[in-house]
DNA sequence: ATCCTTTCTTAGGAGGTCTAGGCAAATGCT
DNA sequence: AGCATTTGCCTAGACCTCCTAAGAAAGGAT
């Protein structure tokens, strides 16, 4: 009857690390509460349920995803800017990819959670900085941006992550692409 | 005891209907017997498991999205046929949530399921047509707007369907800057 | 009419979510 | 140090879902 010493921090970590071994769908209160040695029903002293549950491995992982962003982009401008972000943003699907699927979580609006999903879409308007948009094509090109990384991302992990060379290229021929049509953003019309 | 008249037919579309009302991953087996009138026990007449009923729900919405994309493209070329084509696939996933969720359920490459898979490709190559883009550049532009489509629809269902003028209008203007980016797309390097 | 296949049933095990009520350990108060 | 309170964890249990096994009934074929 000692006390397993599980707190908020510790069980969303390994909420986390769980969803990158087994698949973030797969990620359950029974199967947490085994990891810690304790019943299902002490985790509810921790969290209110399964959604809350997976909203604190959302917020972690687009905390995290944002501070990756935020490292990459440290120096960079331009072309440069984009390839890092980019990879970083790829790198971390790759890495973790239970923690990625986490982050495509559809959290409720409220609760403190906004804080981080918007900490994520700063870092894109950051990496725009260098290509002098003038508002609306900077939110247009941050959905864009945002809408083809995830894309990309999504078909690729989905693929098996096969990191075969021929991807590699075609990832990289679109970031070029990318670059050219943020240089040639459409002004009017 | 009289028969229910269960078929594969009924019963996946049945699922898709359920799936647009109550969201692709609240589809159970339980909740479509009930919908006929049968214990859950007698789905498994027709189906194998839920990973086998949620596939046939992945197929037949990627088969409809293909004829969707496929009657948007008739007659069109060029930027004509990209605004349909982005319309078509943005207004099936307006009309049918769940189908379009299903669209990204990740089915195992074998099963007949690569057909249909396909056929949603071979919907973007032949919208590409009319931008004349050699190989590998088809390949990379196809994959550059599966990942902005997706993207893009995504972001917006998770909004709630706001479906206000201010993202009509920023939708329009990054099929502007996709058409630019087509008809730019960088040679080499 | 009889057999065969298909569809549906009941029964039940395994495992998941979550609540209620309670005990014990840790913490705070005086 | 002694006490009260909060907190962490427990058992028990209701309810849901997935899925299998064994058998009954409906419908078609011969």
């Amino acid at each position: 009857m000692a006390r397993a010493g599980v707190t908020v921090e510790r069980l969303t970590r390994a909420a986390a690390d769980l969803a990158d071994e087994i698949g973030f769908e797969n990620v359950t209160v029974s199967a947490l509460a085994r990891g810690f040695g304790v019943t299902d029903a002490s985790m509810y002293s921790h969290i209110r349920n399964v959604r809350d549950l997976r909203t604190k491995v959302a917020i972690l992982a687009l905390t995290e995803l944002a501070e990756r962003a935020a490292a990459a982009l440290a120096g960079r401008s331009g072309k440069d800017a984009l390839v890092a972000f980019a990879n970083a943003y790829r790198d971390y699907a790759r890495e973790h990819p239970g923690r990625y699927a986490a982050t495509r979580f559809e959290l409720d609006p409220d609760s403190a959670s906004a804080e981080a999903a918007t900490r994520h879409s700063e870092m894109t308007r950051a990496l725009l900085r260098g290509y002098d948009l003038p508002e609306p094509a900077q939110t247009d090109a941050v959905r864009l941006l945002h809408g083809f990384f995830h894309g990309y991302v999504s078909l690729e992990t989905a693929g098996g992550f096969s990191h075969s060379q021929a991807v590699d290229a075609s990832w990289a021929r679109n970031l070029d692409a990318l670059d050219v049509l943020l240089r040639n953003w459409p002004s009017q019309m």
